[in-house]
DNA sequence: GACTAACGTTTTTTT
DNA sequence: AACGTTAGTC
């Protein structure tokens, strides 16, 4: 066995929290406070207690949290017992359940996930066809609300607007005609499979018997219920989270999860990690003065293990022009002064829009940084295209995939043979799929318009044949396919940059190459499939390897942290959000800045500004209304004017004039 | 059926 | 300012 851990580096909070491995446990971990490192330790002890390594599963929020969670008792225990671990998020989880007992649901085993843009395109198709009320509804606010209904666990069919319901049954109706299930309802089948069915429930529980949530304050009243059916006496359950830092109200998440686990588990013992060993007296001070003015808190007192620290500062920016130069200044400076790394610097914002007048003022000056988030890898149009086909490679009968590609590239199958094709396939209570298939439906059509379908469906089917029957690699199959209907030359017609041909290009690569990995390591092409549609950019592993500054939203940046953070649009509108406000969550916005303010290990700066560009209009700015409530103690308020110096270079002064002068034009 | 131009709308966060 | 959608033209 490898090198296992000790207790002797782990302080007395740890050290219980590593030791209670039976019953019920949750484990209160403030922000920094070597949560991972509990948690891992704490597993590894299970096993060198003898506990069977299959008995093990531990559910994290991100694919990136469950690998890394992996990788770290890895180090502490044998190969194979850290291979014999079920590491893995909710949603995979579900998809592992579901890929073996669905059918008791009515869904063949084969189903299919829809991303978010199908979710969208289905929706979308639906508004168009029950378009009773005129008023435009946005797809996305449908969406919103049955999601929600499914992670309260009420029924879609209840929402309180009637127009909503009709659609949300329609909705769900179209998912289950496709044999497609969304990502709530991999947590909603689950759930009911373990319910409804005593078999697949027994086993699972048998499987599992020690069970390990992270990121609890995360988790809905659906994956509660789920972790209920999954645990039985006598509940090896252990949760971790922290209610401070429970950011995703939006999505469902329920902090009464945490703040009433003893209702769902009987006598849980309670562990508070509290002590901070990542943030400077000063951050942690800041961080607590503020989080204090929440209420109905599992109250903690965070205390730092690193006295003192430089003070944090709030500095007031004239516009977001400035803001970004002054980040982008201050981070040249930095590195070359103090003599820090590009990626010792974080720049936090709320809202990804805020990003583009950073990203410019780090191009400018050639500072090296990554974006997380923003454009996602998976809604990249040629990699949605390319997975499209794969979708297609095993199920054709998945009539988004196939709309989404009928012509892509152009086959000379359009809009209108679309319509007709899915009409007929209604009517017939039969997939888009077999309607092309079928000569009662394409006998309707012109000779040209059929011709075009047959060679469609040959070439799908015969794709399909190469990998059911003949057994070749679904990697070549798939790139011999999307090379043989010059798919790559076809959109880069589209392309009007050189890079952006480029782009497309590698996008299409990266999905072959992603799949030939998979299929070497002998998964099938359905578990790729799973894989990609569970994925996030934020897992892949080209964003670690890529170096400099981090560009990152506040939701985005929990997990981590940075020697250096900028937390920039201390607004209020922005922090706290508009629509917060109008919504009552203010709490949660200022969990947010919680996070952010706790992500930093050495110096944290905040910055506001007076004038924002927004929606191409300036508008004018408030202080965000937290900035009063952080104690200042271990704060300095300074400004633009004061930091630059009362001598701007004439470079500043033309640009002053410069801006003057827009402004001036713009009246 | 494909391409282009003008239009309107958008922006919170995302497993 | 930038994107997606739509209407109009070839």
């Amino acid at each position: 066995m490898a090198n296992a851990f000790s207790f002797d580096s782990l302080n007395q909070a740890q050290r219980e929290a590593v030791g209670a491995l039976d019953g019920p446990v949750m484990i209160l971990a403030g922000a920094g406070t070597g949560k991972t490192r509990t948690v891992t330790c704490r597993i590894a002890h299970m096993l060198e207690k003898r506990i069977p390594p299959a008995d093990i599963l531990a559910v994290t929020f991100t694919n990136k949290t469950a690998g890394e969670m992996r990788e770290r008792i890895s180090g502490m225990v044998s190969k194979k017992a850290a291979a014999d671990m079920t590491v893995c998020t909710f949603h995979s989880l579900c998809v592992r359940i579901l890929r073996g007992g669905i059918d008791k649901l009515g869904y063949k085993r084969n189903f299919s996930i829809c991303s978010h843009s199908d979710q969208v395109g289905i929706m979308k198709q639906l508004l168009v066809r029950k378009g009773g009320s005129d008023e435009k509804v946005k797809p996305d606010a449908v969406l919103a609300a049955i999601s929600k209904a499914k992670n309260q666990g009420d029924d879609p069919a209840g929402i309180p607007d009637d127009y909503f319901a009709t659609l949300a049954v329609a909705y769900q109706n179209e998912l289950r005609a496709q044999n497609a299930v969304d990502f709530d309802d991999l947590l909603l089948l689950a759930e009911q499979v373990l319910r409804e069915h005593a078999d697949v429930r027994t086993h699972f529980q048998q499987r599992y018997r020690r069970v390990t949530v992270d990121e609890f304050q995360d988790t809905n009243a659906l994956q509660m219920r789920l972790l209920q059916q999954l645990v039985t006496a006598p509940y090896h359950v252990c949760v971790v989270g922290d209610d401070d830092q429970s950011i995703y109200g939006w999505r469902g998440a329920e902090v009464a999860n945490i703040l009433q686990f003893e209702k769902f588990f009987p006598d849980p013992k309670i562990i508070r990690l509290e002590e901070n060993y990542r943030s400077t007296h000063a951050v942690l001070h800041t961080a607590n003065s503020l989080i204090k003015h929440n209420r109905g808190r599992r109250e903690k007192i965070l205390r730092s293990t690193r006295a003192g620290g430089d003070p944090v500062r709030i500095v007031a920016m004239p516009g977001d022009d400035e803001e970004a130069e002054f980040i982008a200044e201050e981070i040249i400076a930095g590195k070359s002064a103090v003599g820090r790394e590009w990626e010792d610097f974080a720049v936090l914002f709320r809202t990804n829009g805020q990003s583009r007048k950073l990203e410019l003022a780090l191009r400018e000056r050639k500072i090296p940084y990554r974006m997380v988030g923003a454009q996602s890898f998976y809604d990249r149009r040629e990699v949605r295209d390319v997975l499209a086909y794969a979708q297609l490679l095993v199920a054709p009968d998945t009539d988004v995939p196939l709309l989404r590609i009928l012509n892509a590239p152009n086959r000379g199958i359009g809009q209108a043979t679309a319509v007709l094709a899915t009409e007929w396939s209604r009517q017939h209570h039969e997939s888009v799929w077999q309607a092309l298939c079928d000569p009662d439906f394409t006998y309707q059509l012109g000779g040209k318009t059929r011709n075009c379908i047959e060679a469609f469906v040959a070439l799908i089917a015969g794709a399909k044949n190469r990998i059911d029957i003949n057994r070749d690699n679904p990697a070549e199959v798939l790139n011999a396919l999307i090379k043989e209907m010059e798919y790559l030359p076809w959109i880069e017609r589209s392309c009007k940059t050189d890079s952006e041909r480029q782009q497309r290009g590698e996008g299409i690569n990266s999905v072959i190459e992603s799949l030939r990995s998979h299929a070497a390591k002998g998964k099938t092409l359905q578990a790729f499939l799973d894989h990609s549609a569970l994925a996030s950019d934020r897992d892949d592993e080209d964003l670690e390897k890529k170096q400099g500054a981090t560009l990152i939203t506040l939701h985005a940046s929990k997990g981590l942290e940075f020697p250096i953070v900028y937390l920039v649009g201390l607004e209020e509108g922005f922090l706290p959000h508009t629509r917060s406000i109008a919504e009552g969550t203010k709490d949660e916005e200022r969990r947010l800045l919680y996070v952010g303010i706790t992500r930093a290990k050495d110096l944290l700066t905040m910055t506001y500004c007076a004038t924002r560009i927004k929606w191409g209009q300036q508008t004018g700015c408030q202080p965000s209304s937290f900035i009063c409530e952080l104690d200042d103690t271990y704060l300095t308020h300074t400004s633009y004017d004061d930091i630059l110096g009362a001598e701007p270079s004439t470079d500043e002064l033309d640009n002053f004039f410069g801006s003057l002068k827009g402004l001036l034009d713009g009246i």
